[in-house]
DNA sequence: CAAAACGATGTAACCGCTTGCACAGTGGGT
DNA sequence: ACCCACTGTGCAAGCGGTTACATCGTTTTG
C-alpha cells in the first residue's frame, strides 16, 4: 500500500501538499492537485486511515452496541442508524451483545477507543461503568437511561393505554400483563403504564413475569397458566412472547382473536407472520436508530451537550387480528 | 486520556518500558513493572488502540458483513463469529448490507483498512472487486466464492436431496421449487441439486421464480400461481418464502402438512414459530460463523493460503409438520 | 581474573498523516 | 516605488505507541 511520502515524491511535491489535497482539496491550486492525483492514481494511493485517526485524535467510526441481534426489532434501528451514520461522514461498528451481560462491557470497552462514540441500545452493565465509559467517549443511549446521558426512549404509555382501552372496547374486564425481565427499562416502563392503563380505564388488570429472556418459549410456558386462570385478554411484553403464548393457547384449542386477545409490543415483521397476524405496540425502532445517530452526531460536532437528557419517541397500537372486536364479547 | 509519556514520568522510567510493561510484561523486571503498574493505575492508562495499530500494522479487529441484518439466518452466524474472534483475539466489526449492492462495496471499503481481515457473507459485489478487495485485506468469503479466494459454503445437495426424497416418500409424484435471486450461489447451487434431486428420484420437478428479494410477500405472491396449477408439493428458497407461501395458501383455506406438503430452507427460528411448524433444511451458520473466522485468523497467522479455496459444510432435512406423511397420500 | 554472555533499561527512529508556522512570489493599494 | 495582504508550498514537530540497537551492571565460565 503507497504512503503519503511515495506519493509526495512521484509528485515532485511535498508531503503536507499531498495531505492537503486529500483533506482539503480547495487549498492547493488546480494543477499541483492535478499532479498529485495522477501520482495517487498510479500508485492507487488512498490514506492511511488508522494514521489519520491518530493525527487528527477522532476516527470517523460509531460504535452501535445491539444487545441481542437474533431480535428481530432491532433490525431497523441498525439499518436507519448506518445510513445516517454514513451521511453524516461516519462508518458505524455494530457489535452484537448476547444478552449476557458480562461480556457486554468487555464489547463495548474493546471498542470505545477505536470510535468516536457510542450508541448503547438497552445496555444492561451497571450505572457505574456506564458513567465510566461516557467519561471515555461520547455515549447515547436507546431505551435506557443514567443520569443525564443522552438517549432515546420508545415511550410505552401511550401505546400501553391504547391496547388496553382496545381490550376493554371489546369486552375484556380483565387483562393480564405478561412482563419481561425487571432489567430493562422498557419493561418497568410498561409495566407502570399497564397499571396505570387499567385503572384510568377501570378494568382488573393482574401482572405475570418475569419471563425468561427466550420469549418465545416463555410464552408458551406461561400460556397454561393463563388457560388455567381463564384469562382472556393478555398484553405481552413483546411480540415474541406473545407468539408463543399463541401457541401455547393453540396446544389448548384456543385461538387468538376468536377465543381470547393478544397484544404484543414491538410491531417486529413477526406480526404479519403469525396466524392470526398479532395485533401489537408499534415501537418506531427505524426512528430511534437515526434520532440516535443524529444525538451522538450533534454532540460530536458541539451542537448538543453531551448530557442533554432523554428524547421520547411515541408509540401506538397497530390493530391486527389476534384480539377480538367489540361486537363479539368474551367471557 | 493518559499516554505513555505520562505514565513513563510518574513511574520514572523510559516511555519504552512503560510499552513493554503493556506488551511483552515477562521482559521487565517485576520491581519495575510493579511501579510502572500503580503509575498506570493511578492515571487509569490505557494504551491507545489507534497508536497501536499505527506502529504495529495491525488493528486487531475483523470486520463481518452480513448482507441483511433482518435475515433471522444470520444472527447465529454474527454471534458465535463475535465469539470466536473474541478468543483469538480480534474484535468484531459488523456492517450491515441492506440488500443494496451498490452501496455494500462502499461500506466494505470503509471498514476495510480499519481492519485485518474481512469476512463476507454472501457479497453481491462483481468478481473485480472482490479480487480488488482482497487485495488489500484478507477475505473469507461465505457462501459465495470468487477465484480461489477462501469460502465457507453451506452445501445444499444433501439436505436439498433429503427433502426431495422426504416429498417423494410422502407420495409426492410433482415438486416444484420456488427460486431466489440468482445472484446468491446458494440459490444456483440448490437450483441444479434440485433438479438432479428429482431426476434421481424420478419425480417431475418444476420451476418457479426467482423470487423478489422481500421473500414472504414474493412467497405469499406464488400462493395463487401454484394454487392454480393444483401444485401439492414445494421446496421454497428459503423459511421466509415458505412462511409466505402458507400464508397464500391458507386464503384459498389450504393447510401445510394437510393438504399440501412445503418445505423451507435455513432453519431459522422462523420455523418452530408457524402453525404448522416448517420442514426444513437446516444451514449450520452458526458453524459457518466460527468456520470462517477460523480460516481468517489462521490466514492472518500464515497458518493458511490465502487462497485455500472453500470449506463445504454439510446441511440435512429437519422435519416438522408442513409436510404431509406417507400415510396421508395426496392427489 | 579477564572475557563472554546475559538481563534490564534507555535512546531514538519510525509507523503514516496533519498542521502551525515560515517563506516566497504575486498583485493590489497608496 | 514601497508596503501589505494573500495565496501556495515546504519544513518539521507532533499524534501515541513500538522496537532495533546501544548501554551498563551482573553473573557465568574457562
Amino acid at each position: 500500500m503507497a504512503t503519503l511520502r511515495e506519493v509526495a515524491a512521484r509528485a515532485g511535491v511535498s508531503t503536507a501538499t499531498v495531505s492537503r489535497v486529500f483533506s482539503r482539496p480547495e487549498a492547493v491550486s488546480p494543477d499541483t492537485r492535478a499532479k498529485v492525483f495522477t501520482a495517487a492514481e498510479a500508485l492507487s494511493f488512498t490514506p492511511n486511515p488508522t494514521a489519520r485517526s491518530l493525527a487528527l485524535g477522532r476516527t470517523h467510526n460509531l460504535g452501535f452496541l445491539v444487545p441481542d441481534i437474533r431480535n428481530p426489532v432491532f433490525g431497523p434501528a441498525v439499518e436507519t442508524a448506518q445510513d445516517r451514520a454514513r451521511e453524516r461522514g461516519y462508518s458505524l461498528f455494530v457489535a452484537a451483545g448476547e444478552g449476557r451481560s458480562a461480556d457486554e462491557l468487555d464489547l463495548v470497552r474493546a471498542i470505545a477507543r477505536q470510535v468516536d462514540g457510542l450508541v448503547l441500545i438497552a445496555p444492561r452493565m451497571s450505572d457505574t461503568d456506564l458513567e465510566d465509559l461516557a467519561r471515555v467517549t461520547p455515549v447515547v443511549l436507546v431505551n435506557h437511561t443514567c443520569g443525564e446521558l443522552p438517549a432515546v426512549l420508545l415511550t410505552s404509555d401511550d401505546g400501553m393505554s391504547q391496547a388496553v382501552d382496545h381490550l376493554a372496547d371489546a369486552g375484556h374486564t380483565a387483562v393480564t400483563y405478561l412482563g419481561g425481565p425487571d432489567y430493562w427499562l422498557a419493561q418497568r416502563r410498561r409495566l407502570t403504564a399497564f397499571t396505570t392503563a387499567c385503572a384510568a380505564r377501570g378494568i382488573t388488570g393482574t401482572v405475570l413475569g418475569p419471563l425468561e429472556p427466550d420469549f418465545v418459549v416463555a410464552g408458551r410456558n406461561a400460556a397454561d397458566e393463563l388457560v388455567r386462570t381463564g384469562t382472556t385478554a393478555v398484553v405481552a411484553y413483546n411480540d415474541q412472547a406473545a407468539v408463543g403464548l399463541m401457541q401455547g393457547f393453540a396446544e389448548h384449542g384456543l385461538r387468538a382473536g376468536r377465543d381470547y386477545s393478544v397484544v404484543g409490543f414491538d410491531d417486529s415483521w413477526l406480526c404479519e407472520m403469525t396466524s392470526p397476524p398479532l395485533t401489537t405496540v408499534h415501537l418506531a425502532f427505524d426512528d430511534a436508530g437515526v434520532t440516535a445517530i443524529d444525538l451522538l452526531c450533534d454532540v460530536l460536532d458541539g451542537k448538543t451537550a453531551p448530557d442533554a437528557g432523554p428524547v421520547e419517541l411515541a408509540t401506538h397500537l397497530v390493530v391486527r387480528s389476534s384480539t377480538v372486536t367489540a361486537d363479539l364479547p368474551v367471557g
